[in-house]
DNA sequence: GATGCGATTGCCT
DNA sequence: GGCAATCGCATCT
């Protein structure tokens, strides 16, 4: 049975994401996303860029207003927040801060780490750095869509974040993409990495 | 009920 | 580097 021979990985506790969104986001790097899909498959990969967005005081963040679908920010941490982007693309948040606290911390890339054949499926490309290197990508390859929105990821199941092995170094950079406070250092990285969304 | 837009991506020049 | 695709949601009327 190969899943007797797989090492076990640990869900990350919720008293993990019941920290200020500035904290979690930086130590989530190094972190596993795992994916599985049915009792043969499944789907791994290591954080390199993540993205805080701290709530009701940053006017980038979904959850600088509070509406039906950003209400979901407010209750328990380590809950999965997806929306759709552009229409065209899933992207993916886990949400932070002590329940009453809105907060939530973007995935933006992964290390593809076990799966990788699945995962080219999944995006129908074959290149191993164009498969998970983007928010709407690592959803993509990971077959998360809006159906995972309120998802707990502390528990063992089809989608959760488990222990990994921090990167060397960490660096931040505006975050990417937004319009309203863009010039906050809040996308963390590993530099290391060869599979960010862009260098830099 | 109607309108405008975006935490993106991929293809085009 | 430019830009179209595409739709859930917020924000009007």
């Amino acid at each position: 049975m190969t899943t007797a021979l797989r090492p076990t990985l640990r869900p990350l506790p919720r008293a993990f994401f019941a920290r200020p969104t500035l904290e979690v986001a930086p130590t989530l790097l190094g972190a596993l996303l795992v994916r599985r899909l049915d009792r043969n498959v499944q789907l791994v990969g290591r954080l390199v860029e993540v993205e805080a967005y701290l709530g009701p005081l940053d006017p980038a963040s979904h959850a600088y207003r509070r509406t039906p679908r950003s209400a979901i920010m407010w209750g328990p941490p380590g809950i999965a927040y997806v929306y759709v982007s552009y229409g065209n693309h899933y992207c993916m948040n886990v949400v932070t801060e002590p329940e009453g606290t809105a907060g939530a911390v973007l995935l933006r890339a992964l290390e593809p780490i076990e799966g990788i054949e699945e995962m080219r499926r999944l995006r129908g490309v074959q290149e191993l750095k164009l498969l998970t290197s983007g928010p709407g990508r690592l959803t993509q390859a990971f077959a998360v869509d809006l159906s995972f929105n309120g998802a707990d990821l502390t528990r063992e199941g089809p989608l959760y974040l488990a222990e990994g092995t921090p990167p060397r170094r960490i660096a931040s950079t505006p975050r990417i993409g937004i319009r309203r406070a863009a010039d906050r250092p809040w996308r963390f990285i590993d530099p290391d990495s060869s599979y960010l969304s862009r260098s830099v």
